[in-house]
DNA sequence: CAGCAAAATGTAACTAGTTACATAGCTTGT
DNA sequence: ACAAGCTATGTAACTAGTTACATTTTGCTG
């Protein structure tokens, strides 16, 4: 309205100009209004709304030295653990005043290193990364900035990092413990991709501990189509196992819908059971048994962790959280025959 | 290592009297590497390393006026569909180089002001939106700090900001259309939370508009497990109708799961459709019949309208995305009694 | 080897805030 | 009435970069 045309944004010494008063008053206005005469406040107001005067956030963070920002490195948002799992950090971060750039990585080391970087040159002034295994460029840059950075999603005492998460290897062993409770001794291990994933990884070595049961494994991409490509492979293999870990709910949803299709009834026939017990996954049919992954808490403990180090200088503790199964109906004693 | 305790960090000045340079020629090291001599080149970079040095984002971005990045406002990360759309808008941003700062809602206007408040205050350059429903107070805020910004999954050419989304009545209508061409008169609508979701309204207003069947509503949270509840209810509420319309993928996945439980086939005594056509619902038991919302198309869209509008003043064209009917295997048509 | 252009580097003034310190103006006490 | 004390405000120097312009150095030609 008053606009003659693009006029750049006003600043500081515009307003106090208009104002007539200096700088310092116009500061002051902004953060602490009561150290200013409210006659003199009300003027410098004016003069804010009529140029229509916004602080720039950059000029705050070169003094403060603070940008407010906490950078997220993820493997996808399509996968409904890491979206859970962001919305609890984002959640709480937000209490301690921080904001959260996301940056998607793909799995791909090379782009996650290039938006590490990224969140750096923005100024992120902590990282949270996901697993432990990363391009050794990409701890350099750790090292190098110094940035706070924290791994999630995993637990191990001795890594470089701090890593807030839970033992993937354990939760592994938990699902396999509850088949093998139930007498299964013929089992399709239906996981993740391997390359550059290190939770998956863990789950199949915690497997691997265990040698009571004849495991054999089957890959596939994260997603329902995949389940039900995997419970296919599973099928035309010739010797149908009595039981199906998925190591991630998502795979075990896929199972289930295409076991109902070829009409092999779960768990009369075989027994199915995920990990990361999504929200969806105690309401399927049949209602899936799963491992609890705790990722709203890792979340929440994440946020807290890198808040207080950015801002207390602080070092987070390692923290593990546990990982509960879940029994519920896709799972039952396995037929003696 | 050679840092004597907690220094704080080095700057530009550091760097220049430690290289034996000045701050111009340390900046051009940094940013035209080619107009200045190998040597001294070497001198800075040694400098640079030994200093640890790293260039603040924040001098920077008040000298360019740029902070390069931009916010997203979302009620939720928990649904997929907002996900999927986030990691494309944050996919595409990146090529413009670009970031994400991403702030859920969780539907509640007045976080959401708060929330808005906070990127501006970051110096968001654009603000990303869901629907069109916003406190008043939002939109003063774009319109005082004149903040580019969309307003998504949505299409109103006469709406305040340049909306880049799809017709939800339409897709609604789409639904409702396949159910009557297959001569369902007896419809069960199960959609999700009305209060301050405009998507919801909009495509119960574009149901309302035809007047050819019995449409019963069953107001659910958006959640596998309502989904299931809503089957329930409508299961119990005497007579059983012919066909159930969900208004989200997620909400036809429990209904589909319930329905299961209950023995109740789907298609051959209840009809069931949804609307998203998330990357699962091809691969349901049955395979789900939907509308196909282009979010990822949309997604990216936005990204590009952001972009263009930030960095060269383009403001937005209104676009609208189809929204394509999917036949799959959870519909037929109506058993004639 | 002078002459001159091109390349390399330096100086200082910008960007937009915050803040320590100085000062002006007013009230209060004796 | 005047010093003390307080509040309100202003000045100028910071924060950490970029960049226009000035100056120095280098290289090549005649």
């Amino acid at each position: 309205m008053t606009s003659p045309k693009s006029r750049k944004r006003a600043n500081l010494r515009d307003v106090a100009k208009l104002a007539k008063v200096s700088v310092a008053t116009v500061s002051r206005v902004l953060n602490s209004p009561d150290a200013v005469a409210p006659k003199t406040k009300a003027a410098v107001d004016a003069a804010i709304t009529e140029l229509r005067f916004v602080p720039s956030a950059a000029a705050r963070a070169i003094n403060s030295g603070r940008s407010r920002v906490v950078g997220a490195l993820v493997p996808t948002l399509d996968h409904a653990i890491f979206a859970r799992y962001l919305a609890a950090l984002e959640h709480t971060l937000s209490q301690y005043r921080l904001s959260l750039v996301v940056a998607t990585t793909n799995g791909d080391p090379s782009i996650e290193k290039a938006k590490a970087h990224t969140l750096v040159d923005i100024g992120a002034e902590g990282l949270v990364l996901s697993g432990i295994t990363h391009k050794s460029e990409l701890y350099d840059l750790i090292e190098q900035y110094q940035v706070p950075a924290i791994a999630t999603s995993y637990y191990d005492p001795d890594f470089l990092l701090p890593t807030i998460g839970y033992d993937n290897a354990k939760a592994a062993r938990i699902a396999l413990d509850h088949l093998l409770n139930l007498k299964h001794n013929d089992i399709a291990v239906v996981h993740g991709s391997l390359s550059s994933n290190d939770r998956t990884l863990a789950r199949i070595k915690g497997l691997q501990e265990n040698d009571d049961a004849e495991l054999r494994f089957y890959e596939a991409d994260l997603s329902v189509e995949e389940g039900c490509n995997a419970a296919r492979r599973i099928l035309s293999a010739g010797k149908t196992p009595t039981a199906v870990l998925c190591l991630s709910d998502v795979l075990a949803t896929g199972v289930l819908f295409e076991l109902k299709r070829q009409k092999i009834s779960v768990p009369d026939d075989i027994s199915v059971m995920g990990i990361d017990d999504l929200p969806g996954s105690a309401h399927t049919f049949p209602r899936l048994t799963t491992v609890h992954l705790p990722v709203v808490r890792m979340g929440n403990a994440t946020a807290v962790a890198i808040s207080e180090w950015i801002e207390h200088g602080k070092e987070p503790s390692i923290e593990l959280f546990d990982t509960d199964l879940v029994i519920r109906d896709s799972t039952k004693a396995a037929n003696t025959i």
